[in-house]
DNA sequence: TGTATATTTGCATTATGGTGCAAGTACGCA
DNA sequence: TGCGTACTTGCACCATAATGCAAATATACA
């Protein structure tokens, strides 16, 4: 099979290879404002998040929008404040999807022990 | 526990949200090609990987190194031709890794059936 | 040794995105 | 109603990165 047959075959993997998620975890700032909210736990305000990191309030607000547009944090608005909590379950979803996907995909020689044979016959 | 409290604590997720993995992962063009590969299964040369973008064959020799770098890809070099593989095995181990450090962090009342109560004391 | 092929590198151009400041909006409270 | 707080948005600036073309490099082959 060559690439541009492999290319054309579609699989699981092509959905969750997302540039966008990937795009919104791939600022240094981001990822330090989702660490953050990963290991804090609860629901955090924008204030409260944009103290771990030393950049404008406004920068964190436009980072935890994008974060929330892809799918990574949720917010919910109570009076003047929004709080914004990670998807724990979406994310830890995704990133074991992506981990299957790609196993789907890897040819039996290089998965030592693995007999199912998914394209090993090359 | 605070945000600031929160950032200050090393947990595993701190290495394993790395900028550079989903940065690489992170353009359209990149992703295409990595999806080529993966789908792929066996070694390709530049050119053949090439014939899934309409892209210019110096943007895709960048653009594997890029992933190479990265710790997606791995290259071997014979001849005048140049193989790329996806490294399946560090992928995934990364992607789980990633969800398994997340979910670590995750309070108990957000893991229906849970009962590690990592942070779900607060 | 000369030529063709595979890939990489230099360079200029263009697009994208992160940042801070200032202003605007939304809301609570006196 | 006026003021303070929490957050967002508009805007300009700057850095980074994607791209294509042309040239360079590396290697195979006649």
């Amino acid at each position: 099979m060559t690439p541009v047959q492999a290319s054309a075959c579609c699989r699981p993997i092509d959905d969750l290879l997302d540039p966008e998620l990937f795009k919104a975890l791939s600022d240094p700032t981001r990822s330090r404002l989702l660490g953050c909210l990963v290991k804090c736990g609860c629901a955090c305000t924008v204030s409260d998040v944009g103290e771990c990191c030393a950049v404008d309030l406004s920068v964190v607000s436009r980072h935890l929008s994008l974060l929330e547009r892809a799918g990574v944090v949720q917010s919910r608005k109570t009076g003047r404040t929004v709080h914004y909590v990670v998807d724990y379950a979406h994310l830890c979803r995704t990133m074991r999807a992506i981990a299957d996907a790609i196993e789907q995909c890897c040819p039996a020689e290089q998965l030592p022990g693995c007999a199912r044979g998914c394209c090993g016959a090359r």
